[in-house]
DNA sequence: GATGAATGAGCATTCATTCAT
DNA sequence: GATGAATGAATGCTCATTCAT
């Protein structure tokens, strides 16, 4: 029994002590130009060796996201269990949730949205790929949450709170990949990306607060503008 | 002159088939599997004859990016030079000019989002990649103008157009790019793209409207959430 | 026209150079050892070339045994087309022609049984083992057509003339592949191929003309020994 | 004594234990794709233990030919110790004790013919190379014995009882060669290996019952074919 | 300009074998 | 003796790119 438990923890050491290699060799060199012997040098371990904990190097990729939703999910449940009284508290510990899940591992994040749409998705084992639904899923569904305690009166009734908490999610990962690329693009290296995610946030927030919403989409609708 | 002219056009008359041949190679097998030999192949060309209009496979690549900005810049300038009178009218232009932007070619959109951050960047050639950027710059810088006009009362005088701009974009790639993943992910054939984006803008618009904004984050601020 | 003929000779003389290569190479190393680049090297030809005339390493493989099949159908065609006039000729002539085919390239000889029950088949491409199996049914069948004649009264006109073929075959084959065992094993340099083959074959020649076969088979049956 | 007695005794059971896990796998995936591995799981035990038992895989492979080698030679020295009087019975009892030793295991009697001509041949240890060799040597000199017994007038005295052992050995190789491909290019399930067996050895034994044998191949010698 | 045969660097992955425990 | 985690050498194959024709 000790032994065993003494053998998961070693073999767990092993998993994490990986990850920050590949997490190190990934954010300098790349997806592609990392090279599986890169990140065993980084690790300080064979390249055989990193096959008996990673599936593949496609896997070893997609796991450095299981962490970071796995924080997010945490932070997101916190949100909804704290006694975050009012809307507006909520709201904004919801925000700092989420500009703390970017400053957790701004890399690995942008590797997660750049996952989401490649055709390395495709070749992933159906295990690593559902958990990796299951975790954006839930995530998504505790902020959903978030804004269906709103509907005291301050949102919309009609708005579907998954359909708000997937826009929202939509909208973080929009202003962290644009300001991600102007970093890139630009060369700039300080960008604003927390005072930019916070305004477009609040944007977002007096979005889906108005009232009127819905007669404005019908008036759109009957005028036939399309 | 005359001979240079033709020449010239045949030149361009070439590129265009290649482009069209690599736009349909890079959609259906992905960026990564297209080889150039199946571009050379769909363009009814040799591969030696692509490398005399695109200097590597990654300059082809961008390369393709252009024509949709170009696209999307064109349509943005319409937006602004029509007479819109309304508020109302240009916004839902200017949603209509964003919707035929992804459905233009959504693949192609799809990879310049992820080109963004990409680790290519860095290897493309100067010329193209400022090309890139400055048909980027101005397609927001149009976005922006149209945010500037609303300044007649209806947005508040205090928002950075151009930071509206750069909002209003990232929401639109966020939204692009998480309906996508979800056809990826679920295996949904049909998503609710072009639904999701309208009523993504609609919250966006009501979101700037509000003439309490920045009461409101002053008093975040001053209440030291953060 | 001329041209493309030209190209046509070049390519075959490429193919030609690799196959050469590669039996230098598989002769001297094994199947295994050898590797592509060695083969390249002999060939003095970049590996890459190699895969632009043969799939993979294993129908390069195959791809030996078809020269010497097709040489060995010829053989056969040409015993049966020369006036042979009598059994002992034609049967003389077979001899040799199987001589002939083993020393024709015994190594090749070799791959090729081995090959015939490898897991190696179960991977080649339909075109190539259909090839195969087709010219190696052809000579079966040549073997075949050189039994029949023998029927006018010299063959018992009971035996079903394909399994002699294939039987004739396979003693060949065990012949073959017993007499190179003894090569490996023992160290000897000089085996008796050539004598052990014509005995053998004599041996098998008296042993289908006994008139007395059917009634020796049917009293062991009749006996119930099993 | 009665210790290092039965550690050999629980180490023979060892090594039995390695070796059938071994005839399986093999069986199941063929000799290259079958890992040290799997023969480790499929034996209960640990991969490094069965470094313990057998010095590596090439002997481990080689160590299954021995089992059956020694099963043929038990077989074969029954068919000689048994009072088979006539030589129709030991001809009869030869030929099943072939069937037999096909069927007590055809896959492991394909592994063992290929190997005969193998690269991995030089890589045996001398004793297990010398092993293998001598089993061999000996059955086919029982073989030979048998036909010795024939030669009270039955068969030719001018035959070397070796080389028709030899030649015996080299058709039923062939057979089951011819055989088994057939049933691996043809995906046929059911082969008449047995019946094959049978008719093919009749013809052997017809012919070299002939009297007429030394003149047909002194003439043919004499006459200048060959 | 066009060709397309040739290039050859580059890399993920496997698996027999070892050895500290 | 037994373990099994770790090793690391070894290699088939790809494909962007070049260049002689």
């Amino acid at each position: 029994m000790g032994i065993q438990e003494r053998k998961e923890r070693e073999g767990e050491r092993r998993r994490q002590q990986i990850i920050v290699a590949a997490r190190r060799v990934f954010s300098s060199k790349g997806l592609n130009k990392a090279t599986m012997e890169d990140i065993a040098g980084e690790a300080e371990l064979s390249p055989g060796t990193i096959y008996l904990y990673f599936k593949n190097k496609d896997e070893l990729y997609a796991s450095l996201s299981l962490r970071i939703l796995q924080y997010l999910l945490i932070r997101l449940k916190h949100v909804n269990s704290e006694k975050n009284e009012t809307s507006e508290k909520r709201y904004a510990a919801l925000t700092k949730a989420m500009v703390d899940f970017y400053e957790f591992d701004p890399m690995i994040l942008i590797s997660l949205f750049n996952l989401q749409t490649s055709e390395t998705l495709k070749t992933l084992s159906p295990e690593l790929l559902s958990e990796i639904q299951m975790l954006s899923s839930k995530s998504i569904e505790e902020i959903a949450i978030i804004f269906k305690q709103e509907n005291n009166g301050e949102v919309s009734t009609e708005y579907n709170p998954s359909f708000l908490a997937e826009t929202f999610w939509s909208l973080f990962s929009g202003v962290v990949l644009f300001q991600e690329s102007k970093k890139s693009f630009l060369g700039e290296e300080k960008t604003y990306l927390k005072i930019s995610l916070e305004m477009a946030f609040q944007i977002f927030k007096l979005g889906i607060k108005d009232a009127q919403f819905n007669t404005t989409v019908k008036e759109r609708r009957i005028t036939g503008i399309n």
